[in-house]
DNA sequence: CCAACGCGTGCATTAGTGCGCACATATAAT
DNA sequence: ATTATATGTGCGCACTAATGCACGCGTTGG
């Protein structure tokens, strides 16, 4: 069947569609419980949610940068304390296009 | 603020409001770009689909079984060949399903 | 001005994942 | 029956990612 295939291609139509990289943020196991624990206190300083999980601070703290780097939550520093909240809305907005792209994507091939 | 804080009950929630190790395998750079190759050919065997990728056969098998397990891929076997193709309905209904439930989630805490 | 606190980062250790090779199994062809 | 083809699997290697500790920087409080 001799296709034509061009990996970057694929790459770039995927990209296109579902923001890869927030979802695999997303996805990883702590993180996912660190949003939903978040999302459910609103927002709150570093210190604070890491007192809620059996980890190190400082890995919280690297977890919650991470997210904040793809959107899915946002950072807001006062003081000697950083802030914490989950961007609702962008992460919503990330499932609705990805939604609908994928359908899109997989319906016109 | 003292919240108590389960971290099962975390886990729980997301696994209810979407499938995590479905998007984990979805998202994975590979992966995804098998996805979308097999999209645009249609039903493929494993020997076939490997030719278009630069990695050992072996290891396309593995990630095709990787996806069959979390139903983004059907897997049919004829004879010593084995068959699949992409699942739309599927990867279409998760994602879905994720993007009505995660709203839900984040509203409702 | 100095001590205490909150946070992020470099570093080393550990855990996890992807990868290819070699081999095993199953089916087909001769 | 023997050989060839297609696929899956065990295993070791390499690379990536996660984790905790120690330390540095900035801010607050005395």
């Amino acid at each position: 069947m001799k296709t034509k295939y061009d990996p970057e291609k694929c790459r770039e139509m995927i990209q296109e569609s579902i923001d890869i990289d927030f979802f695999r943020t997303i996805c990883d196991p702590v993180r996912s419980k660190l949003l939903i624990f978040l999302a459910s206190t609103g927002e709150l300083s570093v210190g604070k949610i890491a007192e809620n999980f059996p980890l190190n601070r400082s890995v919280i703290s690297r977890h919650l940068d991470y997210m904040n780097r793809f959107g899915a939550v946002q950072r807001r520093k006062e003081g000697r304390e950083v802030y914490y909240k989950v961007d609702k809305n962008c992460i919503i907005n990330k499932f609705d296009s990805a939604s609908t792209n994928i359908k899109a994507l997989l319906n016109n091939l």
